[in-house]
RNA sequence: GGUGGGGUACCGAAGUGGCCAACCGGGGCAGACUGUAAAUCUGUUGGCUAACGCCUUCGAUGGUUCGAAUCCAUCCCCCACCA
């Protein structure tokens, strides 16, 4: 906590989308460097779909520089919201998670979670703590600390309202279970992505009106995902968890889109564009990047470099140099990968020794059925060592540690026993 | 409570008696191309079958018919509007 104010600000308002507000969090720093008191910063997450992604960490990354700065992360894991889920995005109605099943995503949430926050530094805490006791009477007054106006404030409902789509009253409790999370661990900032503003700004008012001093609110951008243009999400597909392996993760981040290196270095790496990353800038191909910065690599070479960083910091730099390799071999020069799922195919299962080339790829995991299989063989996807197989009806002999490949990604090792 | 509109494959959405395993778009998968698992183009996308063909699927159940996703009945669910 020895950083002077003005360079925490710095550091706290770096990459952030909205701030309510900068002169209101100086004002807490301040008091917290007198008082010798670390702010106390909240981050509220859904245990309901336990993989943390690059999306995630976008927000983590700024909760671990509250950290470095001293500060303490509550970490609030919405047991009680998962229970009746989330519906932001119109999404149906989720199936209210067990009690075993809570625990053990808020375990598996955790793992992933300190990857990034310093344990030590961290509170966590389930809102079932103080919301799954509360009395119907409790709820009513809560809830008439809000009123109807000021949630239809809310961009989404007043869209949804307008187009008279259906918006159904847990919608709007939702903001005000998460506004109660403030006022219960009195949070002096909240952090979140820009999608969860008006639920944090309702935290504001909640505090303010039960006598509390309103928590600033900080939000930071979405990632897109790998698509490019959506934001990164689970159900969408388009992410890349913190736990995948070092091979899928590099493989996925080789995959967005040019324009997006810079955005990831920035926002996962949590860095700006320093020097190392300054060659990681959506330019045209093969054009300098920056004006007076010598930087002729090529694009493919610098998203080497970004898929590698980012591998390193979740699975350490010899993985990362790894994945880079692995994937080389594999896409660029179209070999065959140095590990690959081994699958047992006992003699007993063969006819003289041989196998239907469908029958191989399901059996390999390879094809879901054998119409799935046929069509791979059909569309030319199907390699066993190193022929390619485009009759269906072929009966192999498959010699033992054969390697079956089916599409560019999906490799097999078949032995006998 | 009343009125009206709906429930179709992973999602969106056509189809209103046989030509429907079901147009089209998205997504997925595959091929070509590529620095790339990007973009683009092409193909493919219920199951069984070498194939002919067969089987299961259009909210549920029952019925009409030679024949139904399409018609009838009952039921379940969703949505909007007016109270």
């Amino acid at each position: 906590m020895n950083t002077p104010i003005d360079r925490q600000l710095d550091i706290l308002a770096a990459r952030s989308v909205d701030l309510v507000s900068r002169a209101e969090l100086r004002r807490k720093l301040e008091t917290a460097a007198a008082a010798k008191r670390p702010l106390r910063v909240k981050y509220g997450a859904d245990p309901s779909a336990p993989d943390i992604h690059l999306g995630h960490v976008v927000g983590l990354n700024k909760l671990r520089e509250f950290q470095d700065l001293g500060h303490t992360v509550v970490f609030i894991i919405g047991d009680f919201t998962g229970m009746i889920g989330d519906p932001t995005g119109r999404s149906e109605t989720r199936k209210p998670l067990s009690r075993d099943k809570i625990a053990e995503n808020a375990k598996t949430y955790q793992d992933q979670v300190f990857k990034v926050l310093d344990r030590a530094h961290t509170e966590v805490c389930f809102n079932s703590e103080w919301c799954a006791n509360m009395t119907f009477e409790n709820v009513l007054k809560l809830s008439a600390r809000v009123t109807v106006a000021q949630m239809l404030a809310r961009d989404d409902f007043q869209k949804r309202f307008q187009e008279k789509q259906s918006i159904s009253i847990v919608e709007f409790i939702y903001p005000i279970i998460t506004g109660y999370d403030s006022v219960m661990v009195e949070a002096d900032v909240e952090v979140g992505g820009t999608d969860q503003l008006f639920n944090m700004l309702v935290g504001r008012d909640l505090q303010k009106s039960f006598g509390l001093e309103p928590q600033v609110v900080l939000t930071l951008p979405l990632l897109e995902g790998l698509d490019g243009v959506r934001k990164m999400s689970k159900s969408l597909g388009n992410y890349v968890g913190v736990n995948e392996s070092p091979r899928e993760m590099f493989g996925k981040i080789m995959s967005i889109p040019d324009a997006l290196m810079e955005r990831y270095a920035a926002l996962v790496l949590g860095r700006p564009a320093c020097n190392a990353m300054r060659s990681i800038a959506g330019r045209p191909e093969k054009e300098p990047s920056l004006p007076g910065v010598k930087d002729e690599r090529h694009p493919r070479q610098v998203k080497d470099e970004l898929a590698q960083t980012i591998v390193a910091r979740f699975h350490g730099p010899a993985a990362a140099v790894a994945a880079s390799a692995e994937f080389e071999r594999v896409f660029s020069e179209h070999k065959q990968p140095d590990e690959m799922p081994t699958v047992v195919i006992p003699m007993a299962q063969r006819k003289d020794g041989k196998l239907g080339v469908m029958a191989l790829l399901v059996a390999a995991g390879l094809a879901e059925s054998n119409g799935a299989a046929r069509r791979l063989i059909q569309q030319g996807a199907v390699k066993v060592g190193e022929t390619k197989i485009t009759d269906i009806t072929a009966e192999l002999a498959i010699p033992e540690g054969s390697v079956v490949q089916a599409g560019k990604r999906a490799f097999a090792r078949i032995v006998s026993a």
